[in-house]
DNA sequence: GAGTTTGAAACT
DNA sequence: CAGTTTCAAACTC
């Protein structure tokens, strides 16, 4: 028996990102685009940062998917993969020297799927200058709502299987899970 | 660690 | 858009 809990701190960002989603080169016509493009691709290759690695730090272990598609975890959330624990993937491209590689992949990816590097948890109260009523600090009953929705069959949104139960957000409308107790929130 | 289950992501 | 396949995480042992 080893690892009581595993599972730790959430809401952290630990490895190396890459260098956030920037506005991309809309400024067309000019006549530095060449330039523009050059320089846009140069900050798409992200230094190698040695902050957030950590034992806390989720690894994949992919075996196929050279780590450049979304069922990567490491690569879904923007950071390349570990080295310090490593990954145990296989034949690795999310690693710096590969940059090129994943922002093509990204931008294939995001053609596809704009909304497929956005938080899969959305409406989460918390940062927006929302208002702070007094009152509800206390509770925290839905916490947020899937981006999509699950399809869950079989594990009755009640694991981890489920990105809204992962993501400790009630199942909600977009969901198309066996019916099941969807919180009425939009 | 190996093997099974599961459903998102990818593909057609 | 729906059906199928792929694949790595979650889970089980
Ligand atoms: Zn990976
Ligand atoms: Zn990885
Ligand atoms: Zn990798
Ligand atoms: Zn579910
Ligand atoms: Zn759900």
């Amino acid at each position: 028996m080893k690892q009581p809990n595993p599972m730790n701190t959430e809401t952290s960002q630990p490895g190396t990102t890459y260098n956030g989603e920037m506005d991309q080169g809309n400024h067309q016509g000019g006549g530095v685009s060449a330039a523009v493009l050059k320089q846009l691709k140069s900050r798409t290759q992200q230094t190698p940062l040695e902050a957030g690695e950590g034992e806390s730090r989720k690894r994949c272990k992919c075996k196929k998917s050279k780590c450049l598609q979304l069922k990567c975890e490491c690569f879904a959330a923007g950071v390349y993969c570990s080295t310090e624990p490593p990954c145990s993937c296989l034949y690795c491209h999310n690693i710096p020297i590969h940059n090129d590689t994943i922002w093509a992949s990204r931008e294939n990816i995001e053609s596809r799927d704009p909304l497929a590097f956005t938080p899969k948890i959305i409406g989460r109260s918390s940062d927006s200058v929302q208002e702070t009523r007094e009152g509800d600090a206390s509770k925290t009953p839905a916490s947020g709502r899937h981006r999509r929705g699950c399809n869950c069959k079989k594990s009755n949104c009640s694991k981890k299987y489920c990105e809204c139960f992962q993501g400790d957000a009630g199942c909600s409308i977009k969901c198309r899970c066996e019916d099941y107790y969807k919180d009425l929130a939009f």
